[in-house]
DNA sequence: GGGCGCATGTAAAGCGTTACATGATTGC
DNA sequence: GCAATCATGTAACGCTTTACATGCGCCC
């Protein structure tokens, strides 16, 4: 259940609305933990009953009303647990390998395209990470403390686009080849 | 909804009991789509019902009886076109690199504790794939076409095992650097 | 006039995990 | 005696997705 941490640790950043949030994931966060803004109101009004976050109306005249959550001394506190606790292994669960295994069932001019759209999938988020690294981290050499999990985890972003292009091509070649 | 399909392609290569897909799961195709055996059991009755497959019971004496499932036509016409469907874009779900985006809220000495056990998973499963594309794939040049998409699937396992542990490495250097 | 952005949700259904349940055989 | 393997499930719960719902302002 990690849903529940990540908004604590985008919230432990700057206090935010929960439209605020569902685009911050859409933006940096969501690259390793995407989530609905359904998900995320759900979420919040449970953590509020928890009182992980504590929650400020603000009225905007014609705009609708905001509620801008914070994060509490107890959120913190479940933050710095949650943290502490070992990370259990990752599964990897694709449909596209699903699929890959089965490709003799499949025109081969069929796979190749979906390779290729793959390939391209890849390439349009390789140059996003790039030039989120460019714009928010222009010199890594010296980056602040905060900064230091986001820059290395947008690196594993692009090494693993990087990676993920590597191998389409090698499976375009694999198949040429015969 | 890819399990279904995922126990498609593996019925296709073989018939099986729930019992068997579930250890097939466990040792191949499970790599990029785990499952549980209730879950298999429970997706096979519908499966079932829908005339993807079907069951013939075989009594074994003394260990339980075993329910043989085998695809059935109409399974693979829905194979096939589940197939020719385009992949949609996969999306990354990382709680590992939700915690790395926090580390500054982490004693380092923490950090470097995780990261190693990741790169360690890492190792595990790479040694694992070397091995298994040793045993089932010793001359990658010469495959039958049914061998063609297992070896790339694995091709991909070992890359993405290989990219991890060069990530670790460089979150590892990053922190030490400082 | 139509679509997008802002802003918050509810409802239903499906998917997945964890715990529970049974019962014989084989190996240490 | 205890654990593992074979073999199949049910039940409860939680997470996720998809669809539905509302309503104003701005821009083309």
């Amino acid at each position: 259940m990690a849903l529940e941490h990540a908004i604590l640790i985008s919230l432990a950043e700057r206090s935010a609305s929960g439209y605020d949030l569902a685009r911050r994931f859409d933006a940096s966060i969501g690259h390793f933990w995407r989530a609905s803004h359904q998900q995320i109101y759900k979420v919040l009004a449970r953590m509020e009953a928890d009182q992980w976050v504590s929650a400020q109306v603000i009225p905007q005249g014609s705009r609708p009303d905001k509620k801008v959550y914070e994060i509490t001394d107890a959120g913190h506190e479940e933050l710095a647990r949650w943290l502490a606790v070992p990370t259990p292994p990752e599964h990897v669960r694709s449909e596209f390998t699903v699929k890959l295994r089965a490709l003799h069932l499949l025109d081969r001019s069929l796979v190749f395209e979906a390779v290729a759209a793959r390939r391209a999938e890849h390439e349009q988020r390789l140059l996003a990470y790039e030039e989120s690294a460019q714009k928010f981290f222009p010199s890594p050499a010296d980056l602040a403390d905060e900064q230091l999990g986001p820059y290395l985890a947008l690196r594993g972003g692009i090494r693993l686009e990087r990676n993920g292009i590597e191998w389409c091509d090698e499976i375009a070649h694999t198949l040429e080849a015969r």
